[in-house]
DNA sequence: AATGATGTTCCGTATTAAGGAACGAGATAA
DNA sequence: TTATCTCGTTCCTTAATACGGAACATCATT
């Protein structure tokens, strides 16, 4: 175990029992550590936001970095939780394969999938990773991102054409994106895999982001245009249900 | 800024992108470290539950800690907000001072006060602080709390006799707790103060804990007996309409 | 069975973090 | 006001410590 980690690690112990805060010196003693090095430990953790000193007098306490990053976790408890009736409804609704995905770095993460018995049996597996640039999911998601998160997270990839309908510009996506945006929802036209066409609606989580998204996925000989039309509010109504339990306050429009 | 804590943290924001979780050799590409470095730094990080491994394929991902910190911070920011139209009305009521505290440390720490203008000056002051074991609030956190943690508390703290009401060992505190907890109140009968009484209820959280306090502060002159008997219920009221829009489920009985 | 990729452990070295002391800033008291 | 404490911050030297490389183990893939 690495010791200044460990001591830093301590000193959030000792934070979350004095939420009111504590000077540099009370830590010190509570480390039984040199002042320096209580200091010291203390700036790294406060350069990334762990603690936060009040201006007046350093006093120290747990900082607001604590929130972000239990949204993520608790989410990703309850995410699964929440959405397994809706999405087997609606994949018993279409007998068609429905997948709850999750952004994860700069790929989507598929967390859940609902398979109807009679559907014919698609390659797809929990625990899988795809693309966000020609995947519904992905673009779901993406196209509700803030425009420099989109970047950077484009910025990673290398957007290969995996069929002839990819699209393999960041340019041509951001055009998709408006489309997607007016719509509030996305299309995915043999763009990943031949003969695989899906319809995709982002969710959104009660801080307004969208980081997960659920498909349908079927052979483009069942996922007919007309049909389509038919899922499409079906889709949207189900992430929407999905987004509102997660806290999700949709904007008055 | 120390180096492997800030590599330690630095991990922590991979992660946080990565809610799916990443592998040993993927975050010592990304941090641009030794993989040994790398697995030395999540295990300083496990050890405290900022990550879990996934039993299979030791993919690394962030842990349940952050869901036990976040609530301290969020709740800190909440409390003061929710509590004051209530203490307010409890102070309007009464024309006594009424305080809120919170556990901090082995010690409560003063968070608010509302003072009725009619009101002969006491001193107190937010920010202050108070033992736990001569204080109306004091008592009825500790009251509630379980007793391994009690015993801890109290430990590091010489019960000192502020007044001849005073009581100095543990085992008359916990006599008394058992009162305490049948009433759901707390009496302060001059045990800190010299002609300062007071009757303090606890506050739960969303997690059933007891780490706030409210309390109604005045002279033995206006704290006769019977006028208690009339402010007992409406500080009990307030602090469980406080604890409800904390979150707490009240316990059916 | 062999190859490759992963996570884990070990160990010597040099980087790095620790502690002490000096400094600065504020508060308190004379 | 000035002097004295206490606290937070900075600097610098030293040696403890965390680093990286390599070896090992485990597992999946071919």
């Amino acid at each position: 175990m690495i010791q200044s980690v460990t001591r830093a690690l301590d000193i959030l112990e000792f934070l979350k029992l004095n939420p009111g805060g504590l000077g540099v010196t009370e830590i010190a003693q509570k480390l039984d550590v040199a002042k320096s090095t209580a200091h010291r430990l203390l700036a790294s953790l406060e350069e990334q936001d762990y603690v936060q000193k009040t201006g007046k007098d350093s006093i120290y306490s747990l900082g607001l970095k604590f929130i972000e990053m239990a949204e993520v976790v608790t989410e990703n408890l309850k995410i699964v939780d929440i959405a397994r009736p809706l999405i087997e409804k609606l994949s018993r609704d279409t007998g068609e394969i429905v997948h709850l995905v999750m952004l994860d770095g700069n790929e989507v993460l598929y967390i859940d999938k609902v398979e109807n018995a009679s559907t014919i049996r698609i390659y797809s597996q929990i625990g899988r990773r795809g693309p966000l640039y020609c995947t519904g999911v992905g673009k779901a998601i993406l196209a509700y991102l803030p425009e420099d998160e989109v970047d950077q997270l484009l910025a990673g990839v290398t957007m290969q054409p995996f069929t002839e309908y990819t699209l393999t510009t960041p340019e041509e996506l951001k055009q998709e994106f408006q489309t997607i945006r007016a719509n509030a929802f996305a299309y995915d036209n043999e763009e990943h895999e031949r003969g695989i066409r899906c319809v995709a609606a982002p969710i959104f989580d009660h801080t307004q982001k969208s980081r997960y998204a659920i498909s349908i996925t079927g052979p483009i000989t069942r996922m007919s245009d007309d049909i389509l039309r038919e899922y499409i509010p079906w889709t949207k109504e189900t992430a929407l249900a999905i987004s509102r339990k997660m806290g999700f306050n949709p904007p008055k429009s």
